[in-house]
DNA sequence: ACAGGTTCAGACCAATCGGTCAAATCATTT
DNA sequence: AAATGATTTGACCGATTGGTCTGAACCTGT
C-alpha cells in the first residue's frame, strides 16, 4: 500500500538526515555504520535492509546537497538590479548557512579532502559559475559596477557566507553567543552585504 | 649525544608533520595510527613510542597550529597605516593559505567539528581579535576608515583568506589550474586586498 | 484464515582499530 | 669488552569496524 510506501520513504529521510548530520561532524571515515543507525533510529542491520553501502549512502548525501543548492542559489536572481541580486543572494546563502549549518559543514569537509566523491557533480557547479561570472562581467561592462574578478568575486561571496556555517563554534565565542540562542542574522548579513556592494562601488542600503 | 637528540626531534617533527596532513585529511577519528605511521616512515609501534595517545598527537597539533598563528599573524603589525595593515595582513594570511593548506585544513576540522580539543586555546584567540578590534575602532573614531563592524571584519577576512587552503580542489577545478601548478596568489591577494579596503573606504593600490 | 512478500533483529564474519609487551638490536659510555 | 640505556620489532590484546545471514515478526491482498 502507499500507506507502507509512505513509511519507507520517511525512513529513508531519516536516514539522509541522520547521515548528514553524523558525516558533517567526523567525516566519511569517521562516522561508523553504527552510529549512522542510532542517528536514524534504526539497527545497524536494519540500516543495511535500506542502504547498500556506506560510501553510497554518503555520495547521496553528497549529491542531495549539490541538487538542493542548485535550485536555491543561483546568482542571477529576479531583478536585473546589481545591488538586489548581490544582496538577495548573500542574504539567502547565509539564513541557510546558520539554518542548516551541517549541510554546509559536510560539503566543506568533502571539499577539504579533495572533493574524490563530489568531482562528478562538478561540472554543473561550474556551469552555474560561469553563468554568474557572464551576468557580472555584463554588468561592468554596462558600468553598472566596478570592475571585479568575476569569479574570484563569486568564490569570495562563497567563503564569507559558509563562513557562519563552518566556524560557527569559533563566532560562537568571538560573538558570546551561548550553544542555545542562534546568532545575530541580521548583523552577519548586513555587514556581508555591505562589504561586496561597497566592493562593487555600489551604495549599502541605509541601516 | 647530540645527535641522537637530533634525531630524536627528526623523528617528532615528521610524526607532527605527518599528524597535520593525514588528520587534515580524515578527521581524528578517520585517521588511524596505523596511517599516521606510515605517514611518518615508521611502524605503528614504533610511532607509539613517540607518542602516547592519538588523541594527545591531535591535541598537541592543534596547539602547535595555534601557537604558531599567534606568532604569524597579529592585525596591528607594524605600520600605524590602516590600509598598509589590512593589506599586509591579508597577503601574509593568504601566502600561508596556499602554501600550507594542510594547517589551515586541520583548524577548520576542528572548528567545523564543534572545537572541543581547540577550546581550551580559546583564550588566547579571543584576546588577539580583541585588541584587533580595538585599533579598528580606533581608526573609525579617528575618521581614517568608514564605519565597519570589527569583528565581523576580521571574521570575514579570515574566512576569505583561509577559503583558498579549505577550498583549494574546488578553487583549482573552477579557476582551471592542474594539480601540479600553484594557484595564482597574486590574483587572489589583489580581488581580497581590494574587496577589504574598498569596505573601509580606502583606496586599493593601482593594479 | 492463510499465503506472500516485506521488514526486522541477533548472532556472526573477517578485518581493522588503538594500544601493549617482552625480547631483540642498536648506540654509547666506561 | 662489558655494561648500560635508548630504540625497534613482531606478536599479541580486547574492542570495534563494515557488512552478511538466517529465521522470526509483520503486514497485506485474497
Amino acid at each position: 500500500m502507499n500507506l507502507v510506501r509512505r513509511r519507507r520513504e520517511e525512513i529513508r529521510r531519516a536516514i539522509l538526515d541522520a547521515a548528514i548530520r553524523e558525516f558533517a561532524k567526523n567525516g566519511l571515515a569517521g562516522t561508523s555504520t553504527q552510529a549512522l543507525a542510532a542517528a536514524a533510529g534504526l539497527t545497524k542491520a536494519q540500516l543495511h535492509y535500506y542502504i547498500s553501502s556506506k560510501e553510497e549512502l554518503y555520495e547521496e548525501a553528497l549529491h542531495f546537497i549539490v541538487r538542493e543548492w542548485r535550485t536555491i542559489f543561483f546568482v542571477s536572481a529576479g531583478s536585473d538590479d546589481p545591488a538586489e541580486t548581490i544582496a538577495s543572494y548573500i542574504e539567502r546563502k547565509i539564513r541557510h548557512a546558520l539554518d542548516h549549518p551541517e549541510v554546509s559543514r559536510l560539503f566543506a569537509n568533502e571539499v577539504a579532502r579533495g572533493a574524490y566523491v563530489l568531482s562528478r557533480h562538478w561540472g554543473e557547479l561550474k556551469q552555474a559559475v560561469e553563468e554568474a561570472s557572464g551576468v557580472i562581467e555584463g554588468w561592468i561592462a554596462a558600468g553598472r559596477i566596478r570592475p571585479v574578478d568575476p569569479l574570484l568575486f563569486q568564490m569570495n561571496m562563497w567563503a564569507v557566507t559558509q563562513h557562519y556555517a563552518e566556524y560557527e563554534a569559533q563566532a560562537r565565542h568571538l560573538l558570546g553567543v551561548p550553544e542555545g540562542t542562534p546568532l545575530d542574522a541580521e548583523r552577519i548579513i548586513a555587514e556581508a552585504q555591505d562589504m561586496f556592494l561597497l566592493r562593487c562601488g555600489l551604495t549599502p542600503p541605509a541601516r
